[in-house]
Order: structure tokens, then sequence, then C-alpha cells
DNA sequence: CTGAAAGCGCTTACAG
DNA sequence: CTGAAAGCGCTTACAG
């Protein structure tokens, strides 16, 4: 009857309280079958009134299980990122998984590859925020003893979670085309990589294979590196502008970069949608307020569907394979038709 | 010699490989004092040879510690609160914590209050992040059986982490009066509460009683909501804009409801820094970007202390009771002079 | 449907 | 400095 502030209630205590043994106690009280109604009550009526919860670290032990998702991630303050995060966060919790979350530095990320990584025992499934493994390192982490889900890059040997690059940067030239632009820049990444699944590689591909399509040719000087920066987009703006026959429209492939052009237009006093058209790619919570048109991708319902298709993998589902979330253009004024010469 | 890829390796395996008993293991690997250096090497030797690492529910249930830290916070995808998140994660990180991620929607918030939470028996301290507790909350907290510190709020009962939101509205205002600007209004938002220490009151506090200390009066109706949002910032500007005699200068609690002030300010036309002058709080990482001056806080050091303050505690450590981070003013001109009447 | 008992893999007094 | 043994608080076959 005593409050006993101390010392959290064990399953003990609630065996007794409740005049059964702990094995009937720890079935109760996970909804587990073949379990007498009236027994359960009881149960659970004796654990309420200790405000048991049953020790994680015990149980997890005990059954072998952790309940928890590891989230590798490279950086964890980009708004992609963060919002990706947020979308697995609201999951996992939904869904009584804890989630623990590592920084995926290239060293991280080897080591993830090989096996050896903090989430050792700790984690009974993975997800990868933007590590960009490749297909070869897909391969490997389908090695993993634990499974493994893929955000933002579509890949073959493990789950992922992507969206249409190609498609997504083709709906930009589209827009741009239709406006009448012919001197379409784009202002984008390097990669390091071959491979057109890697963002900038797959974004490049599908808006020069849409002015393709018009009969409208990419210029090679039209292609500037902007490092998704914002100030990489600066730059990059900066050099398109003067180039002899500069461009009527940008493409920028993230919204981040298009703050870049804008701050770039605004040192040179020109107006966008007037002067210069712009359209970036992600849909940043700031796009709205500066006026940017973009390229929208559901960035939460990213990290929602990855959860789920990761808790599904440790239910026992099958394989859910590559999910493509849809693309939409939001305008916002930032694009327009050419200046006259 | 044979390479078993199931089962990770045991204490038991390594104790075997090593000659000695698990306890001398356990001892050895935890760089506990008391162990022959050569009986350290030999065990560190096997260990590695078979890849173990310890399992930590086993440890953690064994010894009582969670090795983890709990962090709580009413939004994750804010960029304030995932940069604070990302600094707590950095100092996790380098000394061996987990970082368990709650979300503080106001249940949550009251549960932790009530030492009933998700958190129970699951770590072995709290971060409270932008959760605005009080001080009468903060007496709350100081009950439960873990240590926790608080973020973003100075308070007495607790641990802290705050900036000195009264000097940096102030800061704001002199800025503002020292470019000569007389009308001058803020956007802010409304608190629920009386408290001075809560972050709209204090920078609303800060600001007027710097304005009244050079004998400028903060009219009333130069005072607007902005709900800290974009969008709550741009509909605020408007309605400062559409008074019969306007303001010359506005000092937006938060960065992005500056982006809102900018936004409304560029559907009228007017240009930032000639027509109207503009400092925010903050330095959001797109505020570069679009030139806004702002008062700068070290949002990541907050992380970073944060954790410090809350390792310390848990390492015995006394309480570090209220730290204060540094604030500075970064002018990217979007204030000037006062326009001509 | 329920219980007694073993076991999960560590840590930590307690002896020596 | 090291080992035997108890114990952390659960879960789960195994019987019944």
């Amino acid at each position: 009857m005593s409050d006993q502030p101390t010392a959290p209630a064990t399953i003990e205590d609630v065996a007794r309280e409740a005049g059964v043994s702990t094995a009937t106690v720890s079935r109760a009280l996970r909804a587990h079958p073949y379990v007498a109604d009236a027994t359960k009550a009881k149960v659970i009526e004796a654990a309420g009134r200790l405000r048991y919860v049953a020790n994680p670290n015990a149980s997890r032990l005990a059954s072998g299980a952790t309940s928890t998702v590891g989230l590798l991630a490279p950086v964890l303050t980009s708004w992609y990122t963060s919002e990706v995060v947020a979308g697995v966060e609201e999951v996992c919790a939904e869904e009584r998984y804890d989630l623990l979350i590592g920084t995926a530095d290239p060293e991280a990320r080897e080591r993830m590859l090989n096996g050896e990584t903090r989430f050792k025992q700790r984690v009974d499934g993975v997800i990868l925020v933007d590590v960009m493994c490749r297909e070869a390192g897909a391969e490997r982490l389908a090695q993993l003893d634990v499974p493994v889900v893929v955000l933002g890059e579509a890949l073959h040997a493990v789950d992922s979670v992507a969206i249409d690059n190609i498609a997504g940067a083709a709906l930009a030239a589209q827009h741009l085309l239709q406006l009448g632009h012919r001197r379409i820049a784009v202002v984008g990444g390097v990669s390091d990589a071959l491979d057109v699944h890697d963002v900038p590689n797959s974004r490049s591909a599908g808006f020069s294979s849409a002015l393709h399509d018009a009969g409208v040719a990419l210029r090679p000087e039209y292609v500037a590196d902007g490092l998704f920066t914002i100030e990489g987009g600066c730059k990059a703006a900066h050099s398109l502008l003067d180039l002899a026959d500069p461009p009527t429209a940008i493409f920028a492939m993230s919204d981040e970069m298009g703050f870049g052009v804008l701050k770039a237009l605004r040192e040179r006093g020109m107006v966008v949608g007037r002067d210069m058209s712009l359209i970036g790619f992600d849909d940043h919570p700031v796009s709205d307020a500066v006026g940017l048109t973009t390229v929208a991708q559901p960035v939460r319902a990213i990290g929602r569907t990855g959860a789920h298709v990761l808790l599904g993998l440790l239910r026992g589902g099958t394989r859910a394979h590559q999910q493509h979330m849809p693309l939409t253009l939001i305008d916002r004024g930032s694009t327009g038709t050419p200046p006259a010469r």
C-alpha cells in the first residue's frame, strides 16, 4: 500500500500482486494468445497499479530482439535528412521501436558495409539515409545479419525507397520548355560515380534527355557545379551569367542551390521570373517564402515508408523492393517566359 | 580457426580463447584497474580476433546502467532542433553513449514531468530541447530518478543551457537605434506564460527596454504576432505596412519570421535595407543567402554543451547550473539608415 | 490455459 | 591480480 518511490516494480512484483507466475505475467502483458481473459485482466490491473514497465534490457536479452531500429545518415542537420528522420521516428514511436541514430562519416559507412558497426547487436534492422552505397555496396549490405532499407537511392540488392530523379528532372525541363526557353542551364553537382542512379547523375540525365526529346541540346557551358550548397549555387549562377550568351533559365538540382542562384540574381539586380527563370528541386520549407518554383518530393513520407518497409521485414514480411514516391511541380512564380533579346 | 558467421562471440568465447575467466575478460576490456598488463593484452588480443563486442543488453542488465541518453523535443525538423540534436549526437557518439530520441507532444511532455515516460528504465539521463517547462516544471523534473538538462530555457531547479534572450534582443535594438531608427516594430509570438524567461517574452522585454533606455517607446501598434513561422512573419509584416504611420525598421524574433517579412516586402516591391530595415534572430543557414542581418546564436554548441553537462552529471559530477552561450550580431545588409520621409 | 525452471550474456561483490 | 558464483529481470520451451 505504501508508495515505494525507489526501485521500479519488477515482473515478480506484478506476479505476486496478481497471484500468478511471472510467465503468465509476461504472456498477459504482451497480448500473447492462450491466456484466460480473466487472468489477463487481473495481470493488467496489477501491472497498472504498480506502474510496471518491463525492463527493456532484460526482455531484450531474454528474447534476443532489440526492438530498436538503427538509422545511419551522413549529416543530421540538412533539412532533407531531419525531415526523413522525423518520418522514421514517427513510425518507430507508433510501433514501439526505439530509434538509434548514428552519423555516417565515410569510415562509419565502410564499417557498416563490413558489418562491424556501432549498431552491432544493438538493432534489429538498419535504415540508411542518403548514404549512397551503390549497387555494389547494397550487395554487401544484403549479407548483413540484419535487414537493411536504403532511403534516397533506388537499389536492387536491398529494399529501397526513393524518388524517380530522372522523371523529376524531366518535369523541370518540360516546364521550362513549355514557357519557351531554349537556352537552359543546369546547376548541379559533380558525382564521383558513373552510375546513373545516383542523384546528380540521374537528375542530369533526366534533364538533358528531356531537352533532347524537344530538340534542344544542353550546351556544355550551361552545366555548372553548385556543390549542392547555397554558396555553390551562387557562384555557379555568377559564372553562367558571365557567359557571352547566358541562359534564360536555370534548373537548380536542389532548392538550396536555387537559393544561391537567387542571391546571385539579387546581387546583379536581376528579377527572378522576369530576367531569369529558375526552378529548383525538393520543396524546401523556405522555398515558399522566397517564391521558388520547384519539383517537390515527399520527404517525410519517404522516412515513414522506409520505416514501414523495415518493420515489415522485421516481422517476417517479404521484401518490398523498390518504392518510388510521387513528385509534383509547384509553380511559385520564379519561372516565366524568356525575356526578349 | 574457422569463420563462424552466425552467432556473435560471447564473453565465454573470449575467456576460453584467452585462457582466463569471464570476470577477467570483463575487467580487462573495460580498462578496469587491477588487471595485469600481460593478462589485459592477452584478452584484448583474443577479443579482437573473435571480433567480440559485449552484448549491450546483457551488460546493461547486469550493471544497471543504460549508457543511453534520452532526448525529448517538440519537433525534430526545425533547423534549430536538428542542429541541437546533431550537437548532442556528436558528443554522445564520442563518449560512447547511445542516443534515444523522442518527440515531445504535450502529452509526452506531461508524462515526462510525471516520470512515466517512454524513457523509463531506458536512459541514464534526459535532455529536453525547447520543451518550455518553466521553473515549476523544472522542479518536478528535479524529482525524477535520472538527471535532466534543459536546453533553450534558463532554469534554476535543473541544469540548463540557453542564451541570454534579453541581451540578444537588446543587441538588435541597439543596432537599429544606432542606424537612426525611431519607428521600430517587433514581429514575435504571443506567449501563454507571464514568465519573462520564456523566449518570446524575454526577447520582447529585452528589446523594449533597450528602446526605452534610448528614450524610444515601443508603440503597441508596432507589435505584431508572427507565430514564429515564415507565413506568420509575412502576414505580420503586411499588417505593419498597412499602418498609417508604418515603422522604418523591424525586429523579427526569429530568422524564419524574418523570411516571411522579406516575402511581404517583395510582394510590395520594397527593397530591404533601403525602404525597410530588418533584423532577425538565430542565424539560420538560409539567412546568409537572403542577406538577412541577424543576432546569431551558437546552436550546435548548445547541443554539445548540454550533452557534456549531462554526461558530467552521469559521471557523478556536481550540477553545472545555468550556462549562457554567447551571441553575436551579423550584419548582412538588410539594415540601413531610415529612408527620408 | 498455466507454472517451474532454464537460460539470455554480462557484471560485481566476495574470497583468495 | 584473478576466479567461482550469484544475480540482473525478463522470455520461452517443456510439461502438465
